[in-house]
DNA sequence: TCCACCATGTAACTGGTTACATGATTAC
DNA sequence: GTAATCATGTAACCAGTTACATGGTGGA
């Protein structure tokens, strides 16, 4: 029963956290992934109907053909928004603040009809510890090699600095407004 | 001649950009991927070997037996250098802009030694006024949106917002102190 | 002695990119 | 009527991840 579940990707979490709420045809998902920030995460054609056709083999979304029945969207099932819930209850871990805070990000932007303020402000307030650890640590080692990096390595550095810093005032502030 | 040539991936480019200065061994160039922010551009043992015998059969960089014979390490050719002088002088595109400017910003790194001030202040402010650009633009579609997005929504794009302008504060930064 | 780490790889799998192909509909 | 955009895919190619395999070396 398990094993008929093919493994579920970031890009197949990103579909159904865009639909959630209101379905889409491939097409305006494939566009909302061209048009927004979400374009870091894939969406080409060659990856969004495969992914697709995944998702609704693992029951997680269907196609529903409208009105005319030539066209037809793709909408989140139960067993999806079950799924989606509890990859959005996942605390960030340190691995991932490593690898990037976007998709963190991103997993927030998709939490709003699915967690409540409580589980939010959890996720907010465990992202923010570990920023705090990450950044002390690249801030550590940037004392200590500074001396030895070239002019453009140590700006390079210190725009990751100032990246994390800047992800770390919006947990205060998302903290804030939440709150 | 040119078509004995295999594209040159971005790991391609990141590993001669690392090793630019100083040969390193396969097992260095992998720790440093796994160890710093350059993990977010792969570093897994099945992706650094092919890419290592990759830069060999491109002669770009050349493997070098150390002292007692059992080591090498992986040293960048004349070739090699001359290619990643022109992936340097690659100003910043739209579309790079758009992608995240992670990978922008270590190529920056990588300038030092290759780039004179005058090309490096250049990159510096053709990224800083497509960042300027893109920002407007998404602040104007931010405008617009807003109302329809779901709080949680609302706020993760703010911090795409955050994320960009500090990346502009960086800009500015590098170019006083390059200037 | 034994564990951790240095060091170098291979192989199966899988997913993504690029490029192509097709046709309907909408707007000018 | 024709160009752009909506809409849905396919196929070849390729690179990366994961997991495995092997052996040396340095220190507790």
């Amino acid at each position: 029963m398990k094993d008929s579940f093919k493994k579920v990707t970031t890009l197949d979490y990103i579909i159904i956290g865009l639909i959630q709420d209101k379905p889409l045809t491939g097409y305006k998902i494939r566009k909302t992934f061209e048009d927004t920030a979400l374009g870091n995460f894939g969406g080409s054609p060659g990856s969004i109907y495969p992914a697709l056709k995944r998702l609704i083999s693992n029951h997680l979304i269907e196609k529903e053909t409208i009105s005319s029945g030539l066209k037809s969207h793709f909408k989140i099932t139960k067993t999806g928004i079950r799924l989606l819930k509890l990859w959005l209850e996942e605390l960030p871990e340190d691995e991932e603040v490593r690898k990037g805070i976007d998709l963190l990000v991103l997993k927030f932007a998709f939490m709003d009809p699915l967690l409540n303020k409580k589980q939010k402000l959890e996720y907010l307030f465990v992202l923010k510890i570990k920023l705090d650890n990450y950044l002390k640590e690249l801030e550590a080692y940037f004392h200590e090699e500074k001396a030895s990096m070239p002019l453009s390595g140590q700006l390079a550095f210190q725009h990751g600095l100032l990246s994390y810093n800047s992800t770390l005032d919006w947990c205060r502030l998302a903290i804030k407004t939440l709150g």
